[in-house]
DNA sequence: AAGCCGGGGAT
DNA sequence: ATCCCAGGCTT
């Protein structure tokens, strides 16, 4: 992995935050993707916000990404590109929290902070049998300041490293390699025959449908789009002009002519296909979307919809939905 | 303290 | 279908 051991504290940044609640396999492309376009962290701090948004493109919690730009920005404007080398001062950037300082001020600076991340947390409770929830305050700190007295001040870089691949590659989750393991004799979850059952986690997840139904609305050959607002999934990406149902709608030119007549303030249109059900698994919701696309004859006059050639649209952040139904249906041919 | 934020891979 | 991932922010 081209970030270990690495020292320049903006590449760490920057491979950290990619790294938030995403596997290595899954962010690599997108770090070196970062690296190539973003040498240092001017050129990042450089590039208008719709840019850098493309090149995050299916790579989640987008959130991370506007968080990336202006820590990007304050470093580079307000600290002369210097970045901060105390922990405190690493903590308070934008989108950087516990984990991800004490990994920056360990691998960059050397300072003896213990990251606690998932595979931290997993190492620890079956180790020592702890079944405080790891999602729980008291568990946080229970773990965090454990950590802390089991971190090697004296190379607490390479320490970090090891306890972390340690729990990706032997104490996994579903099937930790405990027979081959070395730590097997002083485990106590494996004394107990419990390690299946740590760490122990106290909040469950309660997942919602959501139906979308996106219209694919071209003019003069452009097609209108909208960019996403705060307070929901895909802040800052864009779409089509959405019509969202808590339950679905039934499938049929006229029904999509009613809800489109409902959103926009014409009927000077005419409906010229509807897709599949598009399906999009998310941590806290289940989205179900079709797509209809519609030939109108007269412009809108909402100002929120953007009329967007389609080579414009090319360069423009989408969700992943979205950018499925591109793939099966390539813009040219709407 | 609780809820929300994506997408992908393993099981 | 469920869990988890080099977590953090908002309410």
């Amino acid at each position: 992995m081209p970030w270990k051991g690495e020292k320049d504290p903006y590449k760490i940044w920057l491979s950290e935050i990619i790294l938030q609640q995403t596997r290595v396999e899954q962010g690599l492309e997108f770090y070196k993707k970062f690296i190539f376009h973003f040498p240092s962290v001017s050129d990042l701090a450089q590039t208008p916000d719709t840019e850098i948004f493309k090149l995050w493109e299916g790579l989640g919690y987008y959130t991370r990404c506007k968080n990336l730009i202006i820590t990007a920005r304050h470093i580079a404007i307000d600290k002369k590109g210097i970045f901060p080398d105390t922990y405190a001062e690493i903590l308070a950037l934008k989108g950087i929290g516990p984990y991800t300082a004490a990994a920056i001020a360990s691998f960059a600076y050397n300072l003896p902070h213990a990251v606690v991340d998932g595979n931290v947390f997993r190492v620890l409770s079956r180790f020592f049998s702890i079944s405080t929830p790891i999602d729980s305050t008291a568990g946080k700190k229970i773990f965090a300041s454990l950590a802390n007295e089991l971190l090697d001040k004296k190379q607490p870089a390479s320490y970090n490293q090891a306890i972390m691949d340690f729990g990706a590659t032997v104490c996994k989750p579903k099937i930790p390699l405990c027979s081959s393991c070395i730590l097997q004799t002083q485990c106590v979850a494996y004394k107990k025959g419990i390690v299946q059952l740590l760490p122990v986690k106290e909040k469950s997840i309660i997942k919602r449908n959501r139906y979308f139904y996106y219209f694919i609305i071209t003019y003069n050959s452009k097609i209108y789009v909208y960019k996403r607002k705060e307070n929901d999934i895909w802040e800052n990406l864009y779409e089509f002009i959405l019509v969202e149902k808590t339950s679905p709608v039934t499938i049929d030119i006229n029904s999509m002519a009613r809800l489109l007549t409902d959103t926009i303030d014409t009927k000077k249109f005419k409906i010229t296909g509807i897709t599949k059900v598009y399906k999009q698994q998310l941590t806290h919701q289940t989205i179900y979307a079709q797509f209809i696309q519609v030939d109108l004859f007269t412009v809108l006059s909402n100002p929120a919809y953007d009329l967007i050639g389609k080579e414009e649209i090319k360069k423009l952040p989408f969700p992943k939905l979205i950018t499925s139904y591109f793939k099966d249906h390539p813009l040219f041919k709407i």
